[in-house]
DNA sequence: CCTAAACCTGACGTCAACGTGAGGTATGAG
DNA sequence: CTCATACCTCACGTTGACGTCAGGTTTAGG
């Protein structure tokens, strides 16, 4: 699979998946005219890369992490790494549910004045 | 209250108050040689900037929303706005928990591992 | 009055994850 | 063979929320 399929089947950019190569986070065959060549988990791969960059990982930390994801095989070292994000994410919805429920109760103030004023 | 103190209880930096008040996020008034002097209202203030920003919320935006996030009163469009925002906030939470069981089965599968290995 | 610490205003630096040309090559249908 | 695409490699630009340094001023204690 070429670089522009890919990019369209998985939602990223032609740029990010030359970006994700220069970062080590994904390999690509080349064909005999140096064209990108990409095998079919290539897809499920960046599709996991995007989702640790959702959650916020560094291209450093996932670059680290991602051999353990993709194989189950861990060292101490990544087993304490993968902890540290994990603890690091809850951490985050913590804080996005706070800022969730402040939102949402001006929500309800604001929506109940308007309606009040029916 | 100066911009030392309320920096040291609210644990964001100096710059980043001054910051907040270059984008009008926060407002001081000035001692007559021109130094910095806040409210203890501003303390709760700072949190409160610091929870949207947390959120992923852009200062842009914290600037449109923070007076009726302070004040309760909207108009139509910052309560559309503000809705955009807290869906915003719950999309973003789903895929953070997305990555957080996805690393939490991988650190379930390495302990396992090395459980089996004892 | 003196001085250390805290504060002031510019203004340039940083970092990540790409965006965006520029200028050239590879591929494949007709 | 031809030509429209798709692809290639530099390499500089962007954005947000500050960090950091320079050079000067204010404040508060002794």
């Amino acid at each position: 699979m070429r670089i522009g399929q890919l990019a369209r089947r998985s939602g990223v950019s032609v740029r990010a998946l030359r970006y994700y190569e220069e970062q080590r986070l994904l390999e690509s065959a080349r064909t005999s005219g140096g064209q990108r060549d990409y095998p079919d988990e290539a897809l499920e791969r960046v599709q996991l890369i995007q989702d640790l960059f959702a959650a916020g990982l560094s291209s450093r930390t996932v670059v680290e992490l991602l051999p353990c994801v993709s194989t189950g095989v861990a060292t101490p070292a990544m087993l304490d790494q993968l902890i540290i994000e994990r603890d690091r994410i809850a951490t985050r919805i913590q804080d996005l549910n706070r800022a969730k429920t402040k939102l949402g109760r001006v929500i309800e103030n604001v929506t109940a004045a308007s309606v009040a004023k029916d």
